[in-house]
DNA sequence: GTAGTCACG
DNA sequence: ACGTACGTGACTACA
C-alpha cells in the first residue's frame, strides 16, 4: 500500500524551536528549529512515504475562527528568532522538492485533514506528524497520527486503538473532550472548571458533548450550573475544535510525490545556512543510493590458463588504478563493470597457472605506488601477499576501513556482505563501484583527512608491526607456568579439605553451591542462572570462611597461568616471536583492539601478574622502548571542555587527581588524605564514562546519596566540564551520534530510545566516545608519525606493540637514545591541545623493565 | 553458542 | 519508577 505523509509545518516548527538550543549562523540567522525541523524530515523517510507534503498555517483569521475575535488575540505570538525561519524552511523544503502548502483562511490541520481524506479515498494510508493533538479526530483505519512529545525525535503513533486506550474515545468525539475542557494553549475556553479528568468521565457516561449538555440537569452542585450556564460556550469551542477537510486543495496527490533523489538539490541552500551535518544524512549521500547510481552489470572473465593470463595482463597494463581482491581464490578489476576471476585450488593446477603465477605476474603492478589499489581490508592483502615476496604499495582505498569509519557501531565484516547489503555483485569490480560513494560521504562527513592520514596509513604501520612480533622468552613462561601448576595442585587439595569434598573450584554453578548451600554463607548477588561468585562477592565473603581467599587465590593463578602463560607459549612461532592480530575496525571508540593473542590485556596491577611481562622481552642486541601518555583522557577532557580550573590544573603541573581532591573536598591540595585522592581519581575516571551516583557509589564503596554529593560537588567546581558534558549529550541527541576532534563518528541509535536504561546507555557514551576516540585519533597520528620517522631516518628498530596508550619499539642497542627521543616527540606532539600533552618514555630488556 | 569471570586501558 | 559506570578479548564450564 502506498503512503502519504502529510506534516503540521508550523507545529513541528514550534516544537523544534523549543527542543533545541538556538543555533545561529556566522551572521546571526537563527537556524535551530529549521535544523530541527529537517533532522525530523529526514527521520521520516524511514517510512518510505510514496507521497509527503507540509502544511503551514497563514496568517489572519481563519475561516473557522473569524467569528471568534478572542480567539486571536489570545494566541501566543510567534518567538522573534523563530519568525524568519519560517522563509528559510520554506526556502529549503522548495531546493528539496517537497511540496508545501498554505491556504487562505485555513489552518495547518484542516489541509493535513484534506489530504489525509484524500489518500484514503484514492486507497492511500497517511500518517499525520504533528504536536496538536487536535488532529487525533482525523485517525481512522487508513489514517494514524504521529504525535510529537518531549521534543521532536520523541513521538507516539496512535491509531484508533491507540487513541481509545488513552482516552476511551473513537477519534470522532474528540472534539467533544475539547468542547468541554477547553485547550489552553489555543486558548480555546471550554467550559470553565472542567478538565480532562471530567470532560472523560462525562462523555464516558452521555456519549457525546450534546448528549452532555442535554442531561446537564442530572448532573449535581457546581457542575451542573456550569454545564448549564456555560453551554454555548462548549458548543463554541467544539466548532472551533472540528478540523474541516474540505480544504480547497487540488484533489490529486501527485503534485505531492516524493523523489528523495532531488533532496541532495538543497545542499547549496544548506550550506548557505551551515547545516553541513544535515547534507549528510540527505538520502541521495547515502551508500545505498549512491552505489545503485554506480551500479553496473559485471561481466566476468575466467582466468584458467597462460594464454588467460596473458590477456588479462594486457588489460591491465597502463593502468592507473586496479582493484584486487583475495578470498577463496582472486579477482582483478580495472573497470567497475569487468573483473577477472582466478579460480583457487585444483583447477589452476590442472590448467598449468598456479596462484602463484598469477601473483608473480602481478608483482610490479601490485610494487609500483604510482598504480591506485583499491581493496578491502589492505592489511590482510599485505599479509598474504608478502608470503609470495611481494610488498604492496599505492593503496588508495580501503573500502573495510571506510565502512568503519561510516558505520563504526556495525561495519561489514567482509567485501561479500559490504557488496550484498547494497546489491551488488562481490568483487573487485565492486570495489571501483563504491569508492567514489564511499569517499564522498567521508567528505561530507568531514572525515577525510582521518581517512586518508590516520586509518590508511595506519593499517601500514599495523602490518609491519604484526609481522614483526614480539619476541618472547620460552623458559620463563614454562618456568612460571611449572611454579603455577604446583601451587594451584596444593590449593586444589587445601580447598577440598576445607570443603569437606572434591568439585570444580572453576565451575560457578558447583562452587555457588558449595559456598552457599554446603557451607551456608551468605548470597550477595545473582546472575541469570544463579548465585553470583565473582570477584566482588568472593571479596565479601572473605572474612567469612578461610576457604574463600583460597578459592580467590586459585582463580588468580588459574588465570595467569591458562591465558597469559601456557594460551601464549601455544602461539609462540618458530621466530621465538608472538605476532598478534591487530582488528582496525572492531570498537565502536576508534581504539583497535589486539587478538589471538591480545597483548592489550597481559596482566601489570598485580605483582605476581606482572611478572609474566619478563618473558616479553627485546630481540637479539636489541632494547624495549616503551612510553605512554599520562592521563591522556583527563587531559583531553580539560581541553574539549574548556574547563579553565581542570586547564590550570595540568598547565602547572599538578598531580590532577590530588587537585580534584582539593576541589572537591574543600581542602588545600597539601592536606588532601590518600583516602580523599582515591575517591577523586575514582570521581574522575567516573567522569571520563559518563558518571552516574549508583555506579560511583559501586566503585568507591560509599552510599549512593555521597557519591552523589561528589559528583555534585565536581560538577559545581568543574563548570566548563558540567557544561560539556551536557553539551556532549544534548548535540548527541540532536545528531544522532557522537564525534571526537578528528570528526570520527559513532551513532547514537540507544539515545533516543524510550526506555530508561537503553537511552540512559546512549547518553554516557555519548559523554565517553568524544575522549576515549579523540585518545585514539591521537594515538593513531603518533604511531603513523613514529613510523615514518623511524623509516626517513633509517633506523631499524621497529615499533610493534600499541596499547591503547602505550607504544612499544623493539631498538637495536645504539639506536635506543634517538629513538627514545622520536618515541617521545612524535607521541606529544601528535596534537596541540590548550594543555600539555605529555608521555613517559623508558627502556630495558624486557615489558617487566619499561613501566 | 552463551554465560560467567577477569585481564587490560 | 526505572537500575547503571566506558572500551575490549579469552578462558572455562555447560547446555
Amino acid at each position: 500500500m502506498k503512503r502519504l505523509i502529510a506534516i503540521d509545518g508550523n507545529s513541528l516548527m514550534h516544537r523544534a524551536y523549543y527542543a533545541l538550543p538556538p543555533m545561529v549562523t556566522k551572521d546571526g540567522t537563527p537556524t535551530g528549529a529549521v535544523y530541527g525541523f529537517i533532522s525530523m524530515l529526514l527521520k521520516l523517510l524511514s517510512y518510505e512515504p510514496d507521497y509527503l507534503l507540509v502544511a503551514f498555517d497563514m496568517h489572519g483569521p481563519t475561516f473557522r475562527h473569524e467569528q471568534y475575535a478572542e480567539y486571536k488575540a489570545g494566541r501566543r505570538e510567534t518567538p522573534e528568532d523563530l519568525r524568519p525561519q519560517f522563509p528559510l524552511l520554506k526556502k529549503v523544503l522548495t531546493a528539496m522538492g517537497i511540496a508545501v502548502y498554505e491556504c487562505e483562511r485555513y489552518e495547518a490541520d484542516d489541509i493535513l485533514g484534506t489530504f489525509s481524506r484524500i489518500a484514503n479515498e484514492k486507497g492511500v494510508d497517511a500518517l499525520l506528524v504533528t504536536g496538536d493533538r487536535d488532529a487525533l479526530q482525523l485517525i481512522g483505519e487508513h489514517t494514524h497520527v504521529l504525535m510529537t512529545k518531549k521534543g521532536i525525535t520523541d513521538t507516539v503513533e496512535y491509531d484508533e486503538a491507540a487513541l481509545t486506550e488513552q482516552y476511551g474515545l473513537t477519534p470522532a468525539r474528540m472534539p467533544d473532550l475539547k468542547g468541554l475542557m477547553g485547550d489552553g494553549s489555543d486558548n480555546i475556553p471550554g467550559i470553565p472548571g472542567v478538565g480532562e479528568k471530567t470532560a472523560l468521565k462525562l462523555l464516558k457516561k452521555y456519549g457525546s458533548m450534546e448528549e452532555v449538555l442535554h442531561h446537564a440537569e442530572e448532573e449535581k452542585g457546581a457542575l451542573r450550573e456550569k454545564l448549564i450556564g456555560y453551554a454555548d460556550l462548549a458548543r463554541m469551542s467544539y466548532k472551533l475544535g472540528v478540523i474541516d477537510t474540505a480544504a480547497p486543495v487540488d484533489e490529486g496527490l501527485e503534485q505531492c510525490r516524493l523523489d528523495v533523489s532531488k533532496m541532495k538539490n538543497a545542499v547549496p541552500v544548506m550550506m548557505e545556512l551551515e547545516l553541513r551535518s544535515l547534507i549528510g544524512r540527505l538520502p541521495a549521500g547515502k551508500v545505498p543510493e549512491l552505489s545503485r547510481e554506480a551500479k553496473r552489470d559485471v561481466s566476468s572473465v575466467r582466468v584458467a590458463d597462460k594464454n588467460g593470463l596473458e590477456k588479462m595482463m594486457e588489460d591491465i597494463a597502463g593502468a592507473k588504478h586496479i582493484a584486487v581482491h583475495m578470498g577463496d581464490g582472486m579477482q582483478i578489476a580495472v573497470q567497475p563493470d569487468l573483473q577477472y576471476e582466478i579460480m583457487a585450488g585444483h583447477t589452476l593446477l590442472d590448467a598449468g597457472l598456479s596462484a602463484q603465477e598469477a601473483l608473480l605476474a602481478l608483482k610490479g603492478t601490485l610494487e609500483d605506488s604510482k598504480v591506485q589499489k583499491y581493496m578491502f581490508d589492505s592489511k590482510r592483502h599485505r599479509h598474504v601477499l608478502s608470503q609470495y615476496g611481494i610488498e604492496l604499495r599505492g593503496v588508495n582505498f580501503d573500502g573495510m576501513l571506510a565502512d568503519y569509519l561510516l558505520h563504526a557501531i556495525h561495519p561489514a565484516p567482509s567485501l561479500e556482505i559490504l557488496c550484498t547489503e547494497r546489491g551488488l555483485t562481490p568483487g573487485a569490480a565492486a570495489l571501483l563501484q563504491i569508492a567514489d560513494g564511499m569517499e564522498v560521504e567521508m567528505r561530507e562527513k568531514g572525515m577525510d583527512a582521518l581517512y586518508r592520514n590516520v586509518e590508511l596509513p595506519l593499517a601500514g604501520v599495523l602490518f609491519d608491526m604484526e609481522k614483526t612480533g614480539f619476541r618472547v622468552d620460552r623458559e620463563i613462561l614454562k618456568d612460571l607456568s611449572g611454579q603455577f601448576a604446583k601451587r594451584l595442585a596444593d590449593l586444589e587439595k587445601e580447598i577440598y579439605g576445607l570443603c569437606d569434598g572434591a568439585f570444580n573450584i572453576l565451575s560457578p554453578k558447583q562452587l555457588g553451591t558449595v559456598l552457599f548451600e554446603k557451607l551456608k554463607l551468605p548470597a550477595q548477588k545473582k546472575t541469570k542462572s544463579g548465585y553470583s561468585t565473582d570477584a566482588e562477592v568472593l571479596d565479601k565473603l572473605m572474612e567469612l570462611h578461610p576457604v574463600v581467599p583460597l578459592i580467590v587465590g586459585y582463580r588468580f593463578l588459574s588465570k595467569l597461568k591458562s591465558t597469559f602463560l601456557d594460551a601464549m607459549f601455544a602461539l609462540i612461532r618458530a621466530d621465538g616471536k608472538i605476532h598478534t592480530s591487530f582488528n582496525q575496525n572492531v570498537t565502536a571508540t576508534g581504539r583497535i583492539s589486539s587478538a589471538e593473542p591480545n597483548l592489550q590485556n597481559i596482566p601489570v596491577r598485580t605483582e605476581l601478574g606482572r611478572e609474566v611481562r619478563r618473558a616479553f622481552i627485546a630481540s637479539a642486541g636489541c632494547a624495549l622502548v616503551g612510553a605512554d601518555y599520562s592521563q591522556i583522557e583527563l587531559r583531553l577532557l580539560a581541553h574539549m571542555s574548556g574547563d579553565e580550573v581542570m586547564i590550570e590544573a595540568f598547565r602547572s603541573g599538578e598531580d590532577i587527581h590530588a587537585h580534584t581532591a582539593a576541589e572537591v573536598f574543600g581542602v588545600p591540595q597539601d592536606q588532601v588524605t590518600s583516602a580523599q585522592r582515591s575517591a577523586a581519581k575514582a570521581v574522575n575516571f567516573g567522569i571520563v564514562y559518563g558518571i552516574s551516583d549508583f555506579g560511583l557509589a559501586r566503585n568507591i564503596g560509599v552510599s549512593r546519596h555521597e557519591a552523589g554529593e561528589f559528583i555534585k560537588r565536581y560538577l559545581d567546581r568543574f563548570a566548563g566540564v558540567n557544561r560539556f558534558m551536557k553539551e556532549c549529550v544534548e548535540e548527541g541527541r540532536r545528531k544522532g551520534y557522537a564525534q571526537t576532534l578528528l570528526g570520527r563518528r559513532r551513532e547514537l541509535p540507544e539515545i533516543t530510545s524510550p526506555n530508561y536504561n537503553t537511552r540512559s546507555f546512549g547518553e554516557r557514551v555519548a559523554m565517553n566516545m568524544p575522549i576515549q576516540g579523540t585518545a585514539a585519533d591521537i594515538i593513531k597520528l603518533a604511531m603513523v608519525h613514529v613510523q615514518s620517522a623511524l623509516l626517513e631516518g633509517g633506523y631499524k628498530a621497529k615499533l610493534i606493540l600499541q596499547v591503547h596508550d602505550e607504544l612499544i619499539i623493539d631498538t637495536p642497542l645504539d639506536e635506543v637514545g634517538q629513538v627514545k627521543e622520536i618515541l617521545l616527540n612524535c607521541m606529544q606532539n601528535a596534537m596541540e591541545l590548550r594543555v600539555p600533552l605529555l608521555a613517559e618514555v623508558k627502556s630495558g630488556r624486557s615489558w617487566f623493565d619499561t613501566k
